[in-house]
Order: C-alpha cells, then sequence, then structure tokens
DNA sequence: ATGAGACGTGAATCTTGTT
DNA sequence: TAACAAGATTCACGTCTCA
C-alpha cells in the first residue's frame, strides 16, 4: 500500500505489472444546499474536499490522467473497472473509451437498500454503474470466469445486473467516535464478484483510491495480491488494521455469497404495461359488490377514491389495510379472475431474473 | 410524423414547443456502416487506429447535432430521455451535460429474457441504460408525476432499476416475409413507464429516431401528443399503420393520482372561518406534551411564543421547521384529531359550495 | 431471555409560491 | 432577484431500549 497521489505513485511502478484495476473515484457529486428527511434529519451529505472540482473540464482533466497512469501499467491482456454514478460515470466512459480501452460490460450494481429520494422529485437513485473494460481492443486472452459465475448461478449465465445491500452493519468501519470512517465505503460483496469474475488466484490487482482497502480486504481473502494508493492518511490507517486481520475464506464460504437471488416483486403497473390489463377496465371484488376503474398510471378509481390497489380495496372494505392482489378480480371470458393470478402471468413472463 | 433528417426536420419545428423528447438513437454507428456527419458526408474508415479515432469523432458530433436541436424546440421545463447501452450511452450522456442538460436519473431497463451472451466471454448483457435530463439545470417545474408512480408500484416510491419484458410475440412488428420489420424496436411497456412518469395527458411528445413509431403508439394511447421524425420510408409507413390502430384510452382512465401539491391551499385562518375551530380553543401535539392556543387572527400562541402553526409547531420541538397541519392536535368527542383532517373538511367544502 | 417498537442512517446533484 | 414563508416528504436494515 501506498499513501500518496494516485498518479504521482502509478508512474513509480514497472509497466505491464498489474492484471486488473479496480477503481473508486470521486463521483463529483456537486451539492448544494443541505437535504433534511421528511423527520426533520439532516442528510450526512458526502461534502470532502476530495469529491470537489471546479469544473466538468477539470474532472475530465483528473480522470484522463489516472486512467492514463493506470493504463501503463496494466498487463496488454489486463482489465479495468471503474464504478461511478451518473454525476460521473459517462465522462469516466467517453474518457476511457478515447484512451483506447475497449469496454467489455457495464455492469449495474442494484441495491436493496438504497436511500430514498425525500423530496419526491426523482426516481429513487437504486443503482450504481460500473464499467468492466479491457486494455485494448484486441486484447484476447483477458481473464473471465464464466463457468465459476455459471456455476454460482445456478446455472444460468450471470447477467450484468447485480444486486448486493450497500455497506452497512458491522462490516462499515467506525472510528473511535463511533462515526463511519469513509463517507463512501464499498461492501466486500461488490468486490467479491468482481474479483471472483475477472481475476485469478496469485492476480496483482491495483486499486488508485484505496480509501479504508475494501478491495485489499476481498483480495486477500481471495489469494490476489494487491496494491492500494490513498491520499488520505487516515484511510490508510484504517485500510492496513483492517486487511491484517482478514483471514482467507474456505471455498465453501466464497459460494455463498454469489448464489443470493431474490423473488422478483412484480407493481400492479406492470400488468398495464404487459398488456394484461388495459386502462379503463374494471375491477371488482369477489362478489361484484364493488367495481373501480382501472387508470394508465396504474392506481385505481372507486367512487372518485383513487390510489393503490391496496389503498382503494381497504377503502371499499373500509378496513385499515387490504391485499389488492387478492381482493380485486377482473371478468375475463365471462368468469372473474383474481388478479394474483395475472401477477403469476407476468412472473412466468419475467422469467427468473435475480 | 416526419419522413426525413432528424437535425433538418427539427430544425423547422418553432423553439419552446416540446415537452418531452424520448430518443432512441443509433447505439454504434461504426459497426452499421451508415455513419453520417453533420453533412450528409459518409465517414470512411482507413485503419483501425485512426477509424476509432474518426469513429468516435463523428459519433460524438452527430450526437451534438441532434441534441442541441432537441434542446431548441424543448420547453425551457422540459425534459428529455435517451436509452442507449455501453457503446453510445457514456459518450451521449458526457455531450448531453456539456450541452447543458441537468441530468435529473439515469434508469436502467433490466430486460427478463436478454439474450444469451454465445461466447461466454463476458456477462450476459442484460440491461440498456436510460438517461433523463432536464433541458437546464434550475429547471424546477419539470413534470415527474411522483405520486402516480408510487401508487403503480403498490405505495413504493419508483426505484431507477426497471425491470420490463422484451418486445416480442404479437407486439413485435414483421414484414409480409415474416421477418422483422426493425432491428431494436423498443417494448411498449418501457415507453408506456416512460410518458406516465414524466408526461401529463394533452402533453407533445417528440421521438426524432422514430423507427417504427412505439412511442407514437404508446404516446397516443395514453393521449399525449406525438411529433415523430424518420429517415427510412418503410419504418415511417409501418409506424403510421401501427398508431393508426391504436385505440386511445379513456379520459378517465388517464386521469394521474395527484399527491398533496396539487391539492388546493388553505390557510389555517380558515379552519376558523369556517367554524371548525374556535379562537381560543386548544391544540396539542400527537402525544400530549404540547399546549397552544388558537388565535382570531389565524396564529398559536405557544407559552408566549406566536406565530403560524408551522413557526410555533418549529419551536415547540425545538426543530428548524415543521409542518403544523400533521403537527398539531384538537380534541374532538374526547381524541386528538389532526387539523389536516380538518383542512381535508374545508377542501370538501369549498369543493361543493352551497 | 425474548420480542416489540423506537431510533438511526446510507455517494443525494431532492420544494414552491409570494413579496 | 433575493429573501422569506408555507408546507411536503422516506425505504430497508441494523441496533438499541424497554417491557
Amino acid at each position: 500500500m501506498f499513501v500518496g497521489d494516485c498518479v504521482a505513485e502509478l508512474s513509480k511502478l514497472p509497466a505491464h505489472s498489474v492484471d486488473v484495476v479496480f477503481a473508486d473515484p470521486p463521483y463529483n457529486l456537486q451539492l448544494e444546499g443541505t437535504l433534511h428527511r421528511p423527520d426533520q434529519s439532516l442528510v450526512d451529505a458526502v461534502d470532502d474536499a476530495w469529491d470537489q472540482f471546479a469544473s466538468f473540464e477539470a474532472y475530465d482533466a483528473f480522470t484522463r490522467a489516472w486512467l492514463l497512469a493506470a493504463r501503463r501499467v496494466l498487463k496488454p491482456d489486463g482489465t479495468l473497472w471503474v464504478i461511478g454514478s451518473y454525476h460521473n460515470i459517462f465522462r469516466v466512459g467517453a474518457i476511457l473509451q478515447d484512451l483506447g480501452y475497449w469496454i467489455l460490460n457495464d455492469v449495474v450494481w442494484r441495491k436493496t437498500n438504497p436511500m430514498p429520494n425525500f423530496k419526491g422529485r426523482r426516481f429513487q437513485n437504486a443503482h450504481e454503474t460500473l464499467i468492466w473494460a479491457a486494455r485494448d481492443k484486441d486484447a484476447r486472452k483477458y481473464t473471465f470466469n464464466y463457468d465459476a459465475l455459471k456455476a454460482f448461478n445456478e446455472d444460468l449465465q450471470m447477467r450484468s445486473d447485480w444486486l448486493i445491500p450497500i455497506c452497512t452493519g458491522g462490516e462499515r468501519l467506525k472510528d473511535d467516535a463511533g462515526d463511519k470512517v469513509h463517507p463512501t465505503q464499498k461492501p466486500e460483496g461488490l468486490l467479491h464478484r468482481v474479483l471472483v469474475s475477472s481475476t485469478k488466484p496469485g492476480d496483482v490487482v491495483l486499486d488508485p483510491f484505496f480509501g479504508t482497502g475494501t478491495t485489499g480486504a476481498v483480495a486477500r481473502r481471495l489469494g490476489r495480491h494487491f496494491v492500494g494508493v490513498e491520499r488520505d492518511r487516515t484511510y490508510a490507517a484504517h485500510a492496513e488494521a483492517r486487511i491484517a486481520a482478514v483471514e482467507p475464506a474456505s471455498a465453501e464460504a466464497l459460494a455463498l455469497t454469489l448464489g443470493k437471488k431474490a423473488e422478483p416483486r412484480i407493481p400492479f403497473g406492470s400488468l398495464i404495461e404487459g398488456g394484461l390489463l388495459a386502462p379503463g377496465e374494471t375491477l371488482s371484488d369477489a362478489k361484484g359488490t364493488v367495481a373501480a376503474v382501472v387508470r394508465a398510471d396504474g392506481s385505481l378509481d372507486w367512487n372518485g377514491i383513487t390510489g393503490s390497489i391496496h389503498r382503494v380495496g381497504a377503502a371499499a372494505q373500509s378496513a385499515e389495510a387490504c391485499n389488492g392482489w387478492t381482493f380485486w378480480h377482473v371478468f375475463r371470458e365471462g368468469r372473474p379472475v383474481v388478479i394474483d393470478d395475472l401477477r403469476q402471468a407476468v412472473r412466468k413472463m419475467m422469467g427468473n431474473p435475480g
């Protein structure tokens, strides 16, 4: 591990000495005011100095510099991973294409537990994007452990969308005061999948933005060598202690983190998108005493009371709560069909994507 | 619908005339051999290195041209959607940031049934990326139907990852020979969610790469107007026939679920004017630990601190801010009733006068 | 000891209308 | 245009408190 600026430190390494680069650069978040949750508590923003850039141009220059330095130390058949959000990932992706990297995949990290959008002004930002790229367009022998991934994924090809929780609980590093050490610590599960898919035991992994050493900890556990560069001495110190405590895990334990799957939740609106229900159709309860109209936005209208299938179902029964899936029916060929059956049909259409 | 080059046709439209742009541009022109510069000259590949540079440059110029043209016709509070894959989306995203668009979200379309990766050299490419951006950074009144999407998604706010099947079966347009008409026809379910989330009935939607008219078909069904531009006469002809067969949904089915923000404002004083609260009555918080007195002028008095229900509520909690409507309660028949319920009663009175 | 419920928190470009 | 005021707004978990 080296403490220092990543471009300067990388220039000291020999060329073509690294199998894989994993980089979690600053996102250039460009936050302005403060943000409160509905309960008035303050959201702890990423306002650290290392994430501040004067302009897109400044961020681009920074990005070009470290991507160039990383490319020099990569072996000809090496690959590079970068993670980012919509704030920066498009710039990073375009620049790495310009520099001659060849994109192999973009991969979506779907968070099981993302922070909500508190003000209701956008979609909940529930994912981040990783780019996986070869050093050169004509690289043929880069490492991709296709069969291992397929075995871990219940004999299905590993997809480009990964469902992994954010880093919380005991895994999250805390200082003596109980505060998080690093504002953006990545989950080990993410690095695990990255390294299992694109490195072999004994490979050298370089992380130019080492932070608190997630890459190093997972690399050590998986029997990979690592080189980390971190500018902040506090982060580096925590990383060192953390990695020293890592014990290599058994092969069985490795399989566990990759096998997780979740049953896909089907929103009611998907029945409309999928054409199983048309806007304007009428839903009723099992006895046919209540009638509500399906609206295009995925809500119901019962005598002017509108909302989700559950809310309106509750209102129609004067109940506190209601499972709309089993309450509402639609007529098909003269018979009432519970909409839960339509949901099953959608699930079949949807196949089995994690 | 217009048949022609999108930049040329867009230049004929009036400025600030469009609410939303949905664009599905060519993903990687260099592979398809149809890459033209904005002046219509054909890009001629020479050798690999030069070809790569020339191709990205040309694609960037093409992208800049149509994004600029689209920005001119967008209303100040309009938004733009672009869909792409890792081949092009990073360049598109960086350029639209450079042009002054302000990214609101990136959204991942997760395919339920993606094509497998046959060679087993990469992850299965199971998603595409959409960028949703406002025309301007400081646009505040762009349309986002938050409450409709929340109802759609069973009372959870809509995430940035959408699970939707690809376009197959009866929805996929075929020609007389039984071959698919367009190589990349998008599913109507995807456009449904795009238009429900970011447009209102009656809005104008522009699609500069109209193809076989998915945007037009869904817009028509959802009671939105559309403008489509397509260069290929065959695609345009199929689009026209397809859209003509679409049955628009009824006005009632198109109504959007609206939240509190859309409701008329009721000053607190109206509760006193309407006789629902009497001057001198006592309000308290939900637990009954705080008590304030209602004054005839519509202000509260809590231990000598006077002001609006919000200010006094904040002071009573030692908080920065407070929604007085949900904080304060009044006793009715021995039970605490939140004053927000009284406000609803006033709204009903005002909605049905007499 | 156990369970129910309160509390805290995470890479966030997060309001709107009037004066 | 800047300042002020009204008032709308959250999901999944892990941990802690208290009965």
